[in-house]
DNA sequence: CGAACGCTTGAGCAAATTCAAGTGCGGTGG
DNA sequence: CCACCGCACTTGAATTTGCTCAAGCGTTCG
């Protein structure tokens, strides 16, 4: 899979990352499913998608699993706070990242702050959608914040499966599945692939987020 | 069990607290529900909870409310990555904040820091809870986190309303009082007044976070 | 070609919500 | 001092939403 997203050749990013670790070499390579960290390992990097997604997630005693995060390509995630990583983070399908040494990443910088700040913003707004949301205004939350995150452009790649998007929205991948079919339906969307998303009525999809 | 992590109780939390705002007079008051900041406000503080408690909260345009998090005495709230509030946060009960200027807050202070990340890790696992828990175990986590954080006696107090805990937890306040019920019908906890719970048996509250 | 995997769809079910009364407690005023 | 009022909480019954279980489809890969 790993339909390469078109952002991926924008000149500007690269640019930015090949000045922000001049020193690093080439971006370490990950498969689909490959870990990049466990919960208990030492955090002593931060990361930088190149290309591919990242998901960072939480596992119950039974298996049921909490995505916290995607991360996109420009993203930067892996800080913790006691330098012990409390979540686990591996590829989704074929993805590439720019590793940065604590040190090198030169420990607290504003840059660091800010995106760590950013993210808890984030996570906080998906609070909201997991916790007071129903499943379709959950779906709509996130094709919106996909298509946003992907340049705003109509259409745009899901590089995750349904059981990723269910497992990061708290729905099964049942109510998943039907919640597209329906606004498929509706023609809010349309389905150029399995993975790939038209929004045929983004102001539908904005309505229902309110 | 995912929402109380050991380190919370690491002595140096009011320690920094203490030594960063030494210089600042008497803490402001608010009443029950007083607004400490709105969403758009500048974020140019940050605030210390002396006594009282405060929840952390969003709307949507319907009135649902998800509140994202309490902070008890000694725990410090208000960071925001672009200096604008993305959220509310008002009193629960009466309280008292200690208020410092981000200037004497040291802009990116490694403690600073620290706080946000804490508080990052924080909401992600309660994400966790809110996304994949049922009512039972929401309660189970809740009340488990609230001691802990409240010096890990058995007996302990809740500050805030069950509609608070509700919207704390993805639940209707219906649900909550149901879930409190029979919690107390299974021994499992013994209401010592409606805000002062007692945990009889602690093992089967552990056990239900997994 | 067959197996595996990811996705879709349907039917029945269970958990939590909604709607609707009731209870108990703290505060106010007669 | 006691009665009453308001508010927060509890409890019950009906309903709904999303889940579970099960089967089927389509694509990819060996």
């Amino acid at each position: 899979m790993t339909t390469a997203p078109i952002f991926l050749i924008s000149p500007d990013r690269g640019s930015v990352a090949e000045r922000s670790i001049a020193t690093t070499p080439a971006p370490m390579l990950f498969t689909n499913g490959e870990e990049i960290y466990a919960q208990g390992d030492r955090a002593d990097r931060l990361y930088r998608v190149e290309f591919g997604a990242v998901r960072v997630y939480r596992l119950l005693a039974d298996g049921r699993r909490q995505i916290s995060a995607f991360h996109l390509p420009g993203e930067v995630f892996g800080f913790q706070a006691d330098g012990v990583h409390h979540f686990f983070a591996d590829a989704v399908g074929a993805t590439g990242l720019r590793v940065m040494p604590r040190a090198s990443a030169g420990g607290v910088t504003p840059e660091v702050m800010e995106f760590a700040l950013r993210c808890l913003v984030r996570t906080q707004e998906h609070l909201l959608v997991v916790g007071r949301q129903n499943a379709v205004e959950r779906i709509a939350a996130f094709l919106l914040d996909m298509a946003e995150r992907q340049g705003g452009l109509e259409q745009f790649d899901l590089p995750m499966s349904r059981t990723d998007i269910g497992d990061y929205l708290g729905l099964t991948i049942e109510t998943v599945s039907r919640v597209f079919s329906k606004l498929r339906a509706q023609g809010v969307i349309r389905l150029v692939s399995l993975r790939t998303v038209e929004m045929k009525k983004p102001g539908v999809l904005r309505a229902l987020c309110e």
